[in-house]
DNA sequence: CTCCAATTCCTAGCGCTGCTAGATGTGAGA
DNA sequence: TCTCACATCTAGCAGCGCTAGGAATTGGAG
């Protein structure tokens, strides 16, 4: 029985480095370097062994997607955690989901771009999707004033993504970005 | 001569046939279902005839794109001129902008989500789509204050772009869309 | 009217993609 | 030790964007 045992667990650590392998990749040349043959050397294994994994390409993408929402909603609740203030919270949480988009854009595409058959309605994927979501809630909270909260953090959240997305596609310049920025950060936190 | 002239009409007759298919193609089906053999069937020419006119496919996405910016000027231009005061302007804009967007999706996509190789800062690109940038300062102009208009227009567009993005990669739940604007429009219309 | 040159257009094919069927090898249980 | 089931690989399919090279058509000169 403990054959089996490690034949699990081998085959969940060959698992993660499946997924771990689409992230590096995609973060050093992007999404359009990552094909089934260039993760399958990187394994060390051959083309077909990805789809005993996952059902496909997009499937690998989406598990990408998943360790991202955990790590965007951690460097959230950190920036909430760490700030001055009710306002300030507003600009820390801002200012980093900013710049988690921007050090990890790949990653980014996965979780908002990409990937649309993520299952968003089960599992467990809105388990650290909705933690981000009620970080950036708790932190708008305060400013919501009669209106409701739900409603008022997606449309901020709207906002830094519209920011992070026409930036990263050349539609805004860089310089001008804090600028923006601000403004956001000063309509949603008064 | 005229034999030239004729020719040129025809090129350029045929030239305007390729990006109508890619777009009505586009529109129908998805940017995925646009492949340049099935733009060469629809417009009854072999496939390399499609690369006498562009560079590859993503200069023809580009095309497409260029047409959808005077559409959307057009559109947000004529929003802006039939509002009822300053305040309804702003709000009869985004709902003209947020339509655009999910009638045309895909065209919407070319303009500001694909075709990253667009000339941005030349020819006529601008024309159209600083037009429709122009038509958005000028609506909410007034509700500037004493801050930037170019960056304070910038981040109002930021927050339709992401509010269309988002609900159309199924982020945002389609209900709940009206209330999401409104808070939009009314923090950039006070 | 004939011939040649230039232009226009198509056939065929390259290297790549995601994905899969069928063969091959390996290891556990009788 | 034998057998069977499972894990894995080799080889290949259909489709993609794109292009080289040849065929056909056209316009002008003699």
């Amino acid at each position: 029985m403990s054959t089996q045992a490690r034949r699990e667990r081998e085959r969940a650590e060959r698992e993660q480095a499946i997924i771990t392998a689409a992230r590096d990749l995609a973060l050093a040349e992007g999404w359009d370097a990552v094909t089934t043959r260039r993760l399958a050397a990187e394994i060390e294994y051959s083309q077909p062994v990805l789809y005993s994994h996952f059902k496909g390409k997009d499937a690998i993408m989406a598990a990408v997607a998943v360790e991202g929402f955990a790590e965007l909603a951690n460097a959230v609740a950190a920036a909430r955690a760490s700030a001055a203030g009710p306002r300030q919270a507003v600009a820390d949480v801002a200012a980093a989901y900013v710049a988690f988009a921007q050090q990890r854009p790949a990653i980014y595409d996965a979780m908002f771009t990409l990937a649309v058959d993520l299952p968003f309605a089960t599992q467990d994927v809105p388990t650290d999707l909705a933690r981000g979501f009620a970080e950036l809630s708790e932190t708008v909270r305060p400013f919501v004033g009669d209106g409701d909260l739900e409603t008022f953090t997606e449309t901020f959240w709207s906002g830094l993504h519209g920011l992070v997305t026409l930036m990263r596609s050349g539609r805004l310049r860089r310089p001008g970005h804090d600028r923006r920025l601000a403004v956001l950060v000063e309509r949603f936190s008064r």
